[in-house]
DNA sequence: ACGCCTTGTCATATATAATTGACATTCCCC
DNA sequence: GGGGAATGTCAATTATATATGACAAGGCGT
C-alpha cells in the first residue's frame, strides 16, 4: 500500500481535484490508491509534489525503511 | 537525469549483473540510465534495494529537494 | 592481433499503464 | 426524500514501458 489517500485528505482535495491538478484522470488516482497498478516515475514524482511531500513517505515501504536503518544504526 | 548509474558503478556491477539481479532485461537498465523513459514505482523500488538506496536518492530532482528544505527551513 | 566484456542503439513484439465514458452506491445537505 | 458530490468499478481504446534478438564500437587483458 502508499501513503497518497492520507495525503490526499490531509489537503482535503478530492480524487478529481488532485487528478485535475496533476494532469490525469479521476480513475488513475483512484487506482493508485487502491494499488491495483503500477504508476510510472513520473507519475509518482508529480503525486509527491501536489501533495507537498517526496517519494519516500509516498511510496517507500515501511518495512525497507526499518532495514536501510538497521544497516545505518549498526 | 538520476543517479542510477553512479550507485551501480559504486558497486561495481556491470548494467546486465544489475538487470540480472532485478529481474528486468539489460536494455531496460540502460535506458533508464540515461534517462529514455519513464520506469514503473516497482521497478524504481527494486533499483533501489539492489543499489542499497532508496527512492529519494535515485530519483528525487535536486531542485524539488531544495524546495522542501526551503518549506522546512522557514 | 585476437577475444571478451561492456555499453549504446535499433526494430519488432508484448504487457500494461492511463484515458474515456458510463453506471451504481454511499454520504451529506437542503 | 430528492439532488449533488465523492468514490468504486467496468469495458474498450490508446500510449508507452519492457522484452527479445541483434549489431557496432571501445576498453582491456593475453
Amino acid at each position: 500500500m502508499n501513503r497518497v489517500r492520507e495525503f490526499r485528505k490531509a489537503l482535503h482535495l478530492s480524487q478529481l481535484a488532485l487528478a485535475n491538478e496533476i494532469g490525469v484522470a479521476r480513475q488513475t488516482v483512484n487506482l493508485i490508491e487502491n494499488a491495483k497498478y503500477n504508476p510510472s516515475l513520473d507519475l509518482c514524482i508529480s503525486l509527491a509534489q501536489a501533495l507537498h511531500t517526496d517519494l519516500n513517505t509516498l511510496f517507500w515501504p515501511p518495512t525497507l525503511a526499518a532495514a536501510k536503518e538497521d544497516e545505518q544504526d549498526g
